[in-house]
DNA sequence: ATGTCTATCGAACGAACGTTCGGTAACTTT
DNA sequence: AAAGTTACCGAACGTTCGTTCGATAGACAT
């Protein structure tokens, strides 16, 4: 039942049931900025306290607003989650498309999307965090619909990897294979260091070369016996 | 200061100031027990709700024991996370070093060390994930220690990974295999479905031969040009 | 039989939570 | 100048939270 507000506030205004505005859209624009920067402030205060430990007075020490005067922006907590991982996600998928646009070969396209989420989930690790983090707090509604842009995130992963077995002959399977390129890369906010990892370019270059070298090695014979097996 | 009563529960009973048990320890044993039941429920509703999202009072609907009743076994929340997240650390490590314990080439014993870290969290998934989603939730001296196991549980993979790359004579970051390599065991609790997975047995080998074929396999040139770089 | 210890409970406490209400001051449109 | 809209606020509401208190009933020791 939120959902309903939730999407009519999100996409686009002209499908909303309201008068059409008369004034210039400067104003949308302005409540618009303002909601981008607390939804700022709010991903930094998730990612901090996760978001059941947060508090929506955490959230107007931060930014200085009332606590009633936050709810001119959205309508409740769970919307305030559902619009940072709803934007997270969209972002990166965008980015990650117009970066494939180009024709390449299935290897490069799969370093491609290793790179840009690496690339972005280090210049945006809060909303990263919160997204990863918190995977399964959305419930109903909302939650679906975030769970269905992962499935289109996983699925253009799960392409780029079945291209490449193609192009390659190999044989592997490849939703182990996604699930664990996805477990290398998300794993990441748990100990990225600025200070002490390299940057998102080499670190994408790093994790490529073991998921590819892993992926597309022959198997080669094993060198003592794996344990007892038939 | 929460922590030295912690101690005391949990680090045997002869060391603490108490009298001297007159009572056959049977008792001391159906505290233990009783104890360890509420863990695992604890667990359980964690797992699902997350640390913060979960009440005292699910527990207590959940056990059927009263709200108060509950604090005869410990003094608050924050230890019940303790408790689960140390005995789950600790009995991974002991296992481990057992299986350890035997003489074997360096790739087996890091595939003997993927395999019980999957096997365990297969069959513990609950506990397990709430030793993984609930990293940085406890603080002071109780998070202090579960963040020192753990770091001995990353210690002795960092060395098992330097064994193979001096026994190989291979040049790679030891950090960023460790934590890869972490990546794709842990992340396993945010898709495994025994329904459609494998068992832990399988899964290990899938997921060592990927890891350490990446890991071991020679840098083979790169087919086409990796984007501009020099 | 009496006193101590263990296991458990109903009821309550104060704090914190997400959210709402009624108002106000500034700005826009008429 | 009047009317309407937007952007906010202080104060409160009802709920839920972790935890504590005082009591009780049985088990065990003296």
């Amino acid at each position: 039942m939120a959902l309903a507000t939730i999407e009519s506030r999100t996409e686009g205004a002209a499908a909303d049931g309201r008068k059409p505005r008369r004034k210039s859209d400067l104003l949308d624009t302005r409540f618009d900025r303002r909601l981008a920067t607390l939804l700022e402030h709010a991903a930094r205060i998730f990612c901090e306290k996760g978001y059941e430990g947060a508090s929506m007075r955490d959230l107007s020490r931060a930014t200085g607003m009332s606590l009633a005067g936050l709810y001119h922006y959205f309508e409740s907590k769970e919307e305030l989650l559902y619009l940072i991982q709803k934007h997270t996600f969209r972002t990166i998928i965008d980015q990650l498309k117009v970066k494939l646009e180009g024709p390449s070969g299935a290897e490069d396209r799969v370093r491609t999307f290793i790179e840009n989420h690496l690339e972005y989930f280090l210049a945006n690790k809060e909303a990263m965090k919160v997204l990863t983090h918190e995977d399964e707090t959305l419930k109903n509604a909302a939650g679906a619909e975030v769970r269905a842009i992962k499935r289109e995130y996983y699925g253009i992963c799960l392409d780029l990897l079945e291209d490449l077995r193609r192009a390659e002959g190999l044989q592997f399977s490849s939703r182990l294979a996604v699930l664990s390129l996805f477990g290398m890369i998300n794993w990441i906010y748990t100990w990225h260091n600025p200070r002490v990892d390299a940057d998102a370019r080499v670190m994408a270059r790093q994790m490529g070369d073991i998921f590819l070298r892993g992926v597309l090695s022959p198997s080669r014979p094993q060198r003592k016996s794996l344990r007892a097996k038939s």
